[in-house]
DNA sequence: ATAAATCTTACAAATTTCTTAATATACTAA
DNA sequence: TTAGTATATTAAGAAATTTGTAAGATTTAT
């Protein structure tokens, strides 16, 4: 955690240099970014791996950053603003923001937020380029593409090639419906002359790997939200 | 994200119960806890993706349990608490919790924590059990023993069993060194009779995945630090 | 009740992983 | 330097896993 790649963003350029030095002191590496455009072209040029995000900017204030970076990265996201309304509050979070804490603010705590956040993300072992796309979230679903690793409700499950590469197509184009036929062409890169049913085969060991669960509402069409069927469309 | 399981941790049973209306209205599953104690053991008991801690309670308070819980889990903990002194919040940040609000709380801020931590946490793939030493870095190697997934500099690398199976010891043991023998009783879990090479050939596979440059330091000894050795120990 | 769609099961073919063994190269000590 | 031992490499067959096929069972719709 210590030399963590910080960036501080405010066109307050005291606040800023205050936030620097306050953060130099605890051992990591702080950049600065005078409005949110600048933060957005930082982020592309160095590896951060936290950033402090004032609301009032020009050019691009925080809040629009924010929606800006969660299109790209996953990196903690901590808002910092005179607002203390809590509807300024909950927009913030609810814009992808992982913390918001109010100016004035007391730098120990602020010290203490930053870590604790440094902490979950390096916890989880996602120091480095994370992007969003690197995985699909469907349901309880959690496809890594990086890893190629699936994770039903956090518990890990092996896939064999084949089955990953279908459960990344369906999980990609989640909510749309394909026959196997597509499915096939699509995962198997060749035309389906004969229906075979070899695609249904696959769905099946994935659906057992996941755990459909085949009582209730038996007889499925899809995979937890995920489009798959046979017949033709 | 709907349907997340969320302990909720108040010996005030009229608090509990409001959080327990709020959450449930929001489409979340909600138990309840009155005391610490209560809380580790409901952890145990159910698959608890989010927990909402209250600091002043009998029999083992917020902060104690922060740490017990941190012991042996990674979710999210919330701290919620009148004390509002900064000191406070400071303290319960540094022991592991991921967020502190203090009473009296904004109902919708709350819930936009929540749903902010919850995202955070289940977007990095990481719903469930996952137990602080559910990963191990050594040198540019990162092994997560949750997924069985070898990272090296970060580019994920697929493992076979039994070379996870090696590497895990070998990681999990950085800096010692082991003859052939004691690897192969460990990993394999019985006795080595004759002095094979499958080890060897094993850690040769690995070495070429995780490309062990085979010019410079040839005849090596050791997988990035993490010891091996075919000799007689 | 019948037909079509979906599912299940079992087995053989194809592929991957593991083990063995034979051989090669590097180190160490006399 | 040379013999002896430790470590590496390679190849090939055995074992295990993954994949494809097909035949039959179940569910749904008509």
């Amino acid at each position: 955690m210590e030399g963590a790649n910080i960036l501080v963003v405010d066109d307050d350029k005291e606040i800023a240099n205050a936030l620097d030095k306050l953060l130099t002191m605890e051992g990591f590496k702080v950049m600065k970014a005078f409005n949110g455009l600048e933060a957005l072209d930082a982020l592309v040029q160095h590896d951060i791996q936290l950033i402090l995000l004032d609301v009032m900017m020009p050019k691009l204030d925080g809040l629009s950053t924010t929606l800006k970076i969660r299109e790209e990265k996953n990196i903690p996201i901590i808002i910092i603003s005179a607002k203390s309304e809590d509807s300024d509050k909950i927009l913030g979070l609810s814009m992808g923001a992982d913390d918001y804490i109010t100016k004035p603010f007391n730098p120990d705590e602020l010290v203490a937020r930053v870590k604790s956040q440094l902490r979950r993300y390096i916890t989880l072992g996602n120091i480095g380029n994370v992007t969003n796309d690197s995985q699909i979230v469907v349901g309880g679903l959690n496809l890594n593409k990086e890893s190629k690793q699936l994770f039903v409700y956090g518990n890990p499950i092996r896939l064999t090639p084949t089955e990953y590469k279908i459960l990344d197509f369906l999980m990609t184009n989640a909510g749309m419906v394909f026959s196997s036929e597509q499915i096939y062409e699509k995962v198997w890169k060749e035309p389906a002359y004969s229906v075979e049913n070899t695609v249904m085969v696959h769905i099946r060991r994935i659906r057992e790997k996941i755990e459909i669960t085949p009582k209730e509402p038996k007889y499925l069409k899809v995979v937890w939200g995920i489009g798959y069927k046979i017949e033709k469309l």
